[in-house]
DNA sequence: ACCGTAGATGTACGATGTACGCCTACGAAG
DNA sequence: CTTCGTAGGCGTACATCGTACATCTACGGT
């Protein structure tokens, strides 16, 4: 009997990440997004309680077409390729990185995610408590990384600040500063990976 | 000549620590901050440019009195102190963790944080790309394991949320949140450090 | 053709960061 | 002791934000 609605959760999640992208995170107010859909500021609120669930709302948008199969192989390859994808998921929107760390475990999407990770570590042995420490281990090498790529990125100006600070008050920061310009991204994170992965492995087998 | 300044940095620093404890991150504004002070919200911007700044103020302030001697030993056992003493004072301050995660390359009691583990992993014989990625992944672990424990503590809602998720959609997920409950922060914290610390014996005596 | 329901919206309020300009307290100079 | 230049302190004001509230309206079932 009542008028049918006109938008879609999803179709706001789009219109805001649309914003995010093009604007920047500091640029996702309710005003904008609605600006964006063509409606008034207040109509959102027929869709999300407040701008909290209009941010978890972004984070499952940008998490949703995660593929989460893994091709069959090592527990190590597979658990690197559930965690690269993610990756790149949040990689593709830069901005959304803050909301990815605040809200993620809001969003059914990264639950899935969480989901085909602890299926994989089940599967390489890991159970009970040592099965939470990898899961957790794992998020938190992801969570970090994905901020030092944002907030601190080696090919930024922080790093170069790094590298002109005085030799004689921090003589090792300065010179590694200095070296670690050259470093991509991409290269940065397979290595941190590697180096988790390496220690899940002496778990794994420790057990 | 002129007039005299009657507040310092640190004490501004203090008071809107003193505001961020009481009230929580939320309450962090420059009114709150400048009567806590006794002053009006503009004489702050005497001190300090912008909101920002006053941020990155908080976050040295934590971080001021961070011991960075680390007594001889293996140098995985000093790294380890390093990570833990970085924990421990941003635990006493817990509603600061994501300040300290975005401002942390500006904030100088960092860099010297900083420059206390790289000096390790120096001594640990890391150099070049390989201590800039072992810095990198230790310090994403560290901020992503702060993260973890402020925004979805295993003893939190949303861990017994997951729990109580639908055991077909999501069969080791909740199995495993259920067996989170009980862990300990602190046992968390080391556990999941002991892992990345393993990986980075690895790659030291690969080398 | 009508009508009840829920969607859409216009207005408005309190809170926030901060630009701007004035007033004033102080220490140095006389 | 008086004077004065300088910079500290602050009152006001504005744009912008999230969102409460009340009203209007478009629609599908009768």
């Amino acid at each position: 009997m009542p008028r049918p609605r006109s938008l879609t959760r999803s179709g706001i999640a789009a219109a805001a990440l649309a914003v995010v992208d093009r604007d920047g995170l500091a640029a996702l107010t309710m005003r904008a997004v609605a600006k964006e859909l063509g409606m008034a500021a207040m109509s959102l609120y027929r869709y999300v309680a407040d701008r909290d669930e209009l941010e978890v709302l972004v984070v499952d948008h940008v998490l949703t077409d995660l593929d989460l199969s893994v091709p069959p192989g090592p527990w190590r390859d597979r658990i690197a390729g559930l965690l690269e994808r993610m990756r790149a998921a949040t990689q593709a929107h830069r901005e959304v990185v803050p909301l990815v760390v605040r809200h993620r475990h809001a969003a059914p999407a990264s639950l899935r995610w969480i989901e085909a990770t602890l299926a994989v570590l089940t599967e390489a042995g890991f159970t009970g408590r040592r099965r939470v420490v990898a899961q957790r281990t794992l998020v938190a090498y992801l969570l970090g990384a994905l901020q030092n790529e944002h907030y601190g990125p080696l090919s930024g100006s922080g790093t170069a600040a790094m590298a002109e600070l005085s030799i004689s008050d921090f003589p090792v920061l300065a010179e590694t500063a200095a070296q670690a310009r050259a470093l991509p991204p991409a290269d940065e994170f397979r290595a941190g990976l590697a180096i988790v992965l390496d220690g899940l492995s002496a778990a794994a087998s420790a057990r």
